[in-house]
RNA sequence: CGGGGUGUAGCGCAGUUUGGUAGCGCACGUGGUUUGGGUCCAUGGGGCCGGGAGUUCGAGUCUCUCCACCCCGACCA
């Protein structure tokens, strides 16, 4: 590609409302533009990288024997309806109606249709296992479009499905996507970790999302270096190694509060930590009332709660609610009479003494409370803090950011139950097929491949991905024997199978470089003022080696640094 | 959905307090200059000041309203 002819700006100057670093880069070098909340223009050298991630995307899933096809974006409700989709996806989709007013969803992912086609496909044991996988946009109406590609409403998915005769064989396959997606990763020089999730309205078994760790993502992830346990946050267990304390009894009095619903506010009053209070939080999960009791500095973890009381309708308590337990919003506590409401607390209260609870009363508090003054149950309801241990081998535990970049499920039978999708087994008898599914955000891991992967200057792409392997730069277009060079270097090096971006811009070299660095190509060949020795130079972006070669032996030289990158 | 903020040239912004001819930087055109790290000088083009309604002799600026985008939160008592 001459430059001259490319479709390509960049800009000196940082873009407003971007707040990563990744994002500032994927604008400035002139990849994206945005549309509008979560829609952007692919610029076409953003649309080369999609290429290359793409064609290692597509070799990986082969590793897998997994083939490709591509179903209709739209589906129908009837068929939406029938997983039950319909509604647990509900406003995440987009919807719309054809001609004779039937309803259709532009497809946010798409097991059903994947079950659909196994079950049509799939007559015996014979068929299987059945892999299959589709690369295509996706929409969902996301509440709160934001960090730019990382959540769009519109973005590519590489969606794959497996089928299977029984739970081992999932399993079996299971893993083996498993290691081709950290293959797949690691060639495209993301590093990434494989931690526990949650399943939410995928339902399932079990699952694991692919993590890449960096500034890029808003997913908080712990795990421990010791015995490589990890675990999105919100699934991490806490272990109940606590004593209850029942020493104290009866010492609490009240205080009294006004106008100090928040707990800053007590903080502020009665010159206490966040620490010594016991935060009193009333839900309404599934019809019933509950009181959930953490420590004053901690949160309550919804995930957890739904999956203790086995339900996925969580929702605070109304005012009157609170009022028809026999207390008050803003000074609720476990003391005294309570009406219909199961107090459940966290373990980690069990080693606390002499805290502070609401006093179910209009502007008061009890302090100095006890675990021996209320009755209630004992669970794990926090989120777990660098504080906690790893619940596999006690290890420190460690949090940090990631972004999630893909997400496989062992699905079980959640969907082929539903379309009664079945195989004949070896002695005749009609089963159940058992299901995986297996996602990949693309232009997710593009962000976090540059998240990985820049400097100061701008971008340092590894070879896997890169658009462009080698920029070569003449310096002074004047110069009929430098033109005549790159001229030649440019044929020569495509005719090997190199991809060369051939900077032949009426511009001064120092825009050159500066856009050779913000853009990333590995390699850098540059037709200057060497040539006076028959040489021209070479620079590797990433590590900044840099040295001089003969014309004639630039193939040889690039090849060889190419294999390191 | 609630709260806050911002909409002015392709991009980044000033001007709004106190109403009086639309500004700056980058980018773009032209002429010159420079030529291995985004040269410098001169000059030029480009605006329904987010939309609508109002107040006023006069509105980018004041009032009302709608819209879009950004941030925070979505009941953490």
């Amino acid at each position: 590609m001459r430059f001259s002819k490319f479709l390509l700006k960049t800009q000196k100057e940082q873009p407003a409302d971007v707040d990563s670093t990744a994002m500032s880069y994927m604008v400035r070098s002139g990849m994206i533009k945005k549309q509008s909340a979560g829609l952007f223009h692919y610029m076409p050298y953003f649309n080369m990288i999609m290429r290359r991630v793409e064609y290692n995307l597509r070799r990986a899933m082969e590793e897998a024997d997994c083939n490709e096809v591509k179903f209709p974006l739209l589906v129908s409700k009837e068929i939406l309806d029938k997983s039950g989709r319909w509604t647990a996806f509900g406003k995440e989709m987009f919807k719309l109606f054809d001609r004779n007013n039937a309803e259709y969803a532009i497809s946010p992912t798409n097991e059903e249709y994947a079950t659909l086609i196994a079950g049509s496909y799939i007559r015996s044991y014979n068929d299987l296992p059945f892999s299959i996988y589709q690369i295509q946009k996706k929409y969902r109406d996301e509440i709160r479009p934001r960090d730019g590609v990382v959540r769009a409403r519109e973005f590519t998915m590489k969606d794959a499905y497996s089928f299977h005769a029984d739970v081992p064989d999932l399993e079996r396959y299971y893993k083996i996507m498993g290691d081709v997606y950290t293959k797949f990763f690691t060639k495209l020089g993301i590093k990434t970790v494989p931690v526990i999730a949650d399943g939410g309205a995928m339902g399932g078994l079990y699952c694991h999302e692919y993590m890449a760790i960096g500034d890029e993502g808003e997913a908080e992830i712990a795990f421990c270096d010791h015995c490589h346990y990890g675990a999105n946050l919100e699934t991490v267990e806490i272990k109940d190694t606590y004593k209850e304390d029942m020493r104290f009894k009866g010492r609490y009095k009240e205080v009294i509060t006004p106008d100090t619903k928040r707990i800053v506010d007590l903080v502020k009053m009665l010159q206490r930590e966040p620490k010594d209070f016991v935060k009193s939080m009333v839900y309404n999960i599934g019809g019933k009332l509950y009181m959930i009791l953490v420590r004053g500095d901690r949160e309550v973890n919804e995930t957890k709660l739904a999956k203790l009381l086995k339900c996925s309708e969580i929702e605070l308590a109304t005012e009157k609610e609170i009022k028809s337990i026999g207390s008050v919003m803003g000074y609720v506590g476990p003391l005294g009479d309570l009406k219909n409401v199961r107090v459940i607390a966290d373990y980690e209260i069990k080693a606390m003494t002499n805290f502070i609870v609401g006093a179910n009363k209009q502007n008061v508090h009890y302090i100095d409370v006890n675990n021996a003054d209320f009755k209630c149950e004992w669970a794990d309801l926090r989120f777990a803090t660098d504080e906690d241990v790893c619940p596999v081998c006690g290890g420190k535990l460690k949090i940090a950011k990631g972004n999630e970049l893909g997400h496989i499920f062992a699905l079980g039978t959640r969907y082929t139950d539903k379309f009664k999708t079945t195989y004949v087994d070896s002695t005749g008898e009609e089963q159940i097929l058992q299901m995986g599914c297996y996602g990949i955000g693309l232009e997710r891991t593009v962000a976090s491949i540059i998240d990985q992967h820049h400097d100061e200057k701008g971008l340092c792409l590894p070879a896997s991905v890169a658009p462009f392997l080698v920029d070569v730069i003449i310096i002074d277009n004047k110069k009929q024997n430098q033109v005549d060079v790159a001229e030649k270097l440019y044929v020569t090096l495509e005719d090997k199978g190199i991809p060369v971006l051939l900077d032949d811009r009426d511009v001064r070299a120092g825009a050159k470089f500066n856009d050779f660095e913000l853009i990333g190509v590995p390699i850098r060949v540059t037709v200057g003022r060497s040539l006076e020795n028959g040489e021209v130079e070479i620079e590797v972006r990433k590590t900044g080696e840099k040295l001089t070669t003969k014309v004639d032996d630039v193939y040889k030289v690039v090849n060889k640094l190419a294999k390191s990158l």
